[in-house]
DNA sequence: AATTAAACATACTACTGAGTATGTTGCAAT
DNA sequence: ATTGCAACATACTCAGTAGTATGTTTAATT
């Protein structure tokens, strides 16, 4: 699926996800063109992605104009319109790189050994952070998540939809598995995992709604609420 | 604005499907005529804002149309602006009766006793009921929450939308006070209650994303969802 | 040097949807 | 019995917007 330039010489997606349903893609995947003063690696399809996300969360999607999109771009519709085809692939394709994000930042880091309750937290904690580094596309999927029916009306947007919710799924049963492991081992008390699961997650998908981040704010203030949020998941308040 | 703010008793139905609409033709439901010596303004159109909540909550504020909302109520647009002044204004006041029924229910359980923590749960319990009650209203207030921008055009707007916000502030200002006080008695050991206080509601709030009432779910189900989510909050899963 | 196609911009269409202007009906007080 | 008005319904306007059709520029290829 995705943007298939073979340029990819920035270190970042494309790619990776399982190839299926072709919707609202450029039409000819040649190589990109660059003016004569561009940076080399510059991905021009980031650029939209990144002013979609940004007006996304401020204003919804149906709030949200293509036009809001192409002006925040310094651009025109002409632009969107050449890489997708519909406003709806644009939001789809948003919503997408961020479970993308979430799903490298909390995989890395279930590997690191010790038991299932410990576990559970570092990855609370990556996808925390995550959530914090990617405000604007994080806030797009938690706005996503309950607009199942959005408009999709085309076969097409349905598959990607359908493609969308199974990785959310996939997502979430990462955190109950792990959660049930924590129970085997006995480093997690607690019975009910689906409800459990849900409480923290909720907890933390929640900073899309109040975190902004600050001016000259660092990782390190970051990392610390993430780390906050993620200890008081597990461990409570008491 | 024009509108007057006790509409009376709170126990409506539970956000379940509104069957309220009946294909049929133009009906003439009860006319319920305002009688002499009635007080002007003691509107009984909660049928419009049930409705109001129900489409806003399944797409959206931008997404839902007025006419989307006068179908479901089996009714025209006419019944709608004869109430409400404009889109933005029907939406502000689902908004805030949905916030209006949460703080209802949590003051309702502030002056059990008990310690700081132990109030803090019952708190919590009593928000996430809430929540499951009235899951459309209270989606509502979800969306709301981070939609500061809306189409607040008018200055009456703007009014309402400040009000709105300052109850949102008193509203987690209960609970970081009793955290507070948790922590001054003893009963509570973490420290920050600022992150503390927006992760724990944000796990109840999250119900609005995942919680949909299944057919035959009694109240006993809805407390013991609520049992669990507050006390997991407080206790943590170890 | 000429050709070609990608990468846009510009100009337009068709439609949706918020809000309004105006009609209609029934109850209640006169 | 007549009148006044609340409570709607009906029929419009018009601005905004998704999507399209087409023009223009630039860089790589031949």
């Amino acid at each position: 699926m995705a943007r298939s330039d073979h340029e990819a010489e920035g270190q970042r997606d494309l790619g990776a996800d399982a190839a299926v349903v072709e919707a609202g893609r450029p039409r000819r995947p040649t190589r990109s063109r660059r003016k004569a003063g561009d940076v080399a690696g510059a991905d021009n399809n980031i650029d939209i992605l990144d002013c979609a996300a940004q007006c996304f969360m401020e204003m919804g999607f149906q709030g949200t104009s293509i036009d809001d999109v192409a002006r925040r771009l310094g651009a025109t519709k002409g632009r969107i319109y050449h890489y997708y085809a519909s406003k709806t692939d644009l939001f789809f394709d948003v919503h997408r790189e961020g479970m993308r994000r979430l799903n490298e930042a909390v995989i890395a880091v279930m590997g690191s050994g010790g038991n299932g309750r410990e576990t559970l937290r570092a990855m609370l904690e990556a996808h925390a952070l995550t959530m914090l580094q990617n405000i604007a596309y994080l806030a797009v999927v938690v706005q996503g998540v309950h607009m199942h029916r959005l408009g999709a009306t085309t076969l097409a947007q349905r598959q990607v939809l359908d493609e969308i919710m199974a990785i959310r799924r996939d997502f979430e049963k990462l955190f109950s598995d792990v959660f049930r492991r924590g129970q085997a081992d006995g480093s997690i008390r607690a019975e009910n995992a689906s409800i459990a699961v849900k409480g923290m997650l909720g907890a933390v998908n929640w900073t899309a709604i109040w975190y902004r981040p600050r001016a000259n704010e660092t990782l390190a203030d970051k990392q610390k609420i993430a780390r906050e949020l993620a200890a008081l998941q597990v461990g409570g308040v008491a």
